[in-house]
DNA sequence: GCCGTTTTCGGCCCGACTGTTTTCAGTCG
């Protein structure tokens, strides 16, 4: 249901754990997967594209991809998949597992998925087993908990949402997503889509023979719930056209603010349902949105502000924030190309940005302390070579920085004399997760301290559904922030959305700045952005809090050590 | 399987950390 790319893309990369998982050639699983990160990040379709021009993908690819076109499969994979339950490379997923370990445990314990892992383990089959002590049986557990929550994070949940309400489009006559999703939750546990129709009954059918329907859960003449890809269940829900103001906000929630509205209702001697504000019987808003919350006396509410947590009483007051929109950004601070892990060229990448309409773009590959991008300083200087005559062609300021690695002292890779001669230096957290509260906010403190560090990047390091944040003080380290000038990333891409919403507001507080950057390694990604800003209001943003909206001159400005 | 200002074979993403071992395998970024 996604792009063919990101379908092409998630088989790859099955096929190359899967072959991994039977023992197959490493440098072989490598370039599947190198493949998939390439052919997902391609900008172009690959049913409209000449194949062989995505870098990575050859002949025996090719090969692939065609059959996959024509097929949506590959023999190839579909034989690896006779022979590796489905369940034993979920286990793979589970970190501290790798093909090794999940083989082992499978071929000589029979234990074929998560589940029958944890309960090996509890029954104390493992004890004894080669490799598996106390602790390692502790991680496992723990890194169960982690895969089986059910939520997705809002990039899943979007491109369902987007791909149900194109499918039924013929069939309604308005529609909206609405829920946590319009809330903009980094993650989502069901999708909410409402809509008008001259056909209920038309539509809810629909919706059961939607393709990639995994079940139907329930299904009447104004509500169809179906069970898709992840788990993820899809509420499809027919409103009447006159009401549909007042079901979006029921429906979008939250509860809490929903709750807090109707309170304010009642006060009035009113009634707030989703079918409108009632007087007795008299309907006397309910058609959009903005009517239900002026009737109410007060301003429309953004949908992520929207969670009971003093945004009534600011509307009340007249002092809600003008949030930070996506079109106020000016350029983006946080990039990467195929100097080190991007697949696209710092050429196609600059032209990628000039075509969004930014007026500055900062390039920040990573540096060498990752030895696996195998960053050099002479590397870097090269690229910064590069960029004059790419500003010119392309008419828009691009700044040399990088992506720093916080290291364990939070300390950073260049001296002083080389970080110097950057334009801008995101410093980030690729490692040592999982120091004590103390170690990590020294950590971050350090990092801020250093004159030459503008950017935290994805501050809590977290991969939503993967790996939990770190550990940190993080009042401490704001405090740091703000009084060494040093910005917080949020951070666009969806399985990461970090800095999260209730750290950004309390940053705010404490009158930290932010950079709302994307993190992009390929073209499609400078498309995150919308996430990065939907936490941004989340947290109350506005323009002025976030230097990439700012003109370039002022942002140089902030940049200086 | 891919790739080529070390071109059609022989490299390819290196090194640290973890938990376990008694010198190292597996995993990860």
């Amino acid at each position: 249901m996604a792009r063919a790319n990101d379908e092409m893309a998630a088989l790859l990369d099955e096929y190359a754990s899967l072959f991994a998982l039977t023992g197959g050639d490493a440098f072989r699983v490598r370039s599947y997967q190198k493949a998939a990160k390439s052919i997902a990040g391609f900008p172009d379709d690959l049913r409209e594209t000449d194949i062989r021009r995505i870098p990575g993908v050859g002949s025996a690819i090719t090969g692939k991809v065609e059959e996959f076109l024509r097929t949506g499969t590959f023999h190839q994979l579909e034989r690896l998949r006779g022979e590796v339950p489905e369940g034993v490379r979920r286990l793979t997923k589970i970190p501290t597992l790798g093909p090794k370990k999940a083989m082992m445990l499978f071929q000589d314990l029979g234990i074929d998925s998560p589940e029958a892992l944890v309960a090996a383990i509890e029954q104390g089959r493992l004890a004894g087993v080669r490799g598996f002590g106390a602790k390692t049986e502790a991680n496992i557990l723990r890194g169960v908990e982690q895969l089986t929550q059910t939520r997705v994070h809002a990039g899943v949940a979007m491109g369902i949402a987007k791909q149900v309400m194109r499918d039924l489009a013929p069939l309604t006559r308005r529609m909206e997503y609405a829920g946590s999703l319009r809330r903009c939750k980094d993650t989502i546990g069901d999708v909410d889509v409402l809509a008008t129709a001259d056909d209920p009954l038309a539509l809810m059918e629909a919706v059961r023979r939607l393709p990639y329907v995994v079940e139907v859960v329930a299904s009447g003449p104004a509500k169809t719930s179906i069970r898709v890809e992840h788990g993820l269940q899809v509420d499809v829900r027919v409103v009447p056209e006159e009401s549909f103001g007042a079901a979006l906000i029921y429906f979008t929630g939250s509860k809490e603010h929903n709750v807090h509205i109707r309170e304010i209702a009642v006060r009035q001697g009113r009634k707030l349902s989703e079918y409108g504000l009632f007087e007795g019987d008299l309907r006397v808003a309910a058609a959009t949105e903005e009517e239900v919350y002026h009737a109410l006396g007060l301003p429309w509410i953004p949908p992520p502000l929207r969670e009971d947590t003093g945004e009534i009483e600011a509307a009340r007051r007249g002092e809600l924030p003008v949030l930070v929109q996506a079109g106020d950004l000016r350029g983006d601070l946080h990039t990467h190309t195929d100097l080190t892990d991007g697949v696209a060229t710092l050429a196609e990448m600059v032209a990628a940005a000039a075509a969004r309409g930014y007026e500055y773009y900062a390039v920040t590959d990573h540096a060498p302390n990752l030895a696996m991008q195998r960053m050099t300083l002479e590397k870097a200087l090269a690229q910064r070579a590069e960029l004059p005559a790419l500003e010119r062609r392309y008419g828009l300021r691009l700044l040399h920085g990088t992506e720093l690695n916080i290291a364990a002292d939070g300390t950073v890779d260049w001296p002083a004399e080389i970080l110097a001669g950057f334009d801008v230096c995101v410093a980030s957290v690729h490692s040592h997760f999982t120091q004590s509260r103390e170690e990590m906010t020294r950590r971050f403190i350090t990092a801020c301290e250093n004159p030459y560090v503008h950017v935290i990047g994805h501050p809590t390091a977290r991969k939503i559904g993967k790996r939990p944040s770190v550990d940190a003080d993080w009042d401490a380290v704001f405090k740091a922030c703000a009084r060494t000038g040093t910005a917080l990333e949020i951070d666009s891409f969806p399985d990461r959305n970090d800095l999260p919403a209730d750290l950004v507001r309390l940053a705010r507080t404490h009158g930290v700045k932010f950079s709302v950057d994307s993190d992009a390694h390929a073209v499609p990604h400078l498309a995150n952005i919308p996430y990065g800003i939907g936490t941004a209001q989340r947290g109350w943003l506005t323009a002025d809090d976030v230097v990439n909206t700012w003109p370039v001159d002022r942002l140089l400005e902030f940049l200086k050590p």
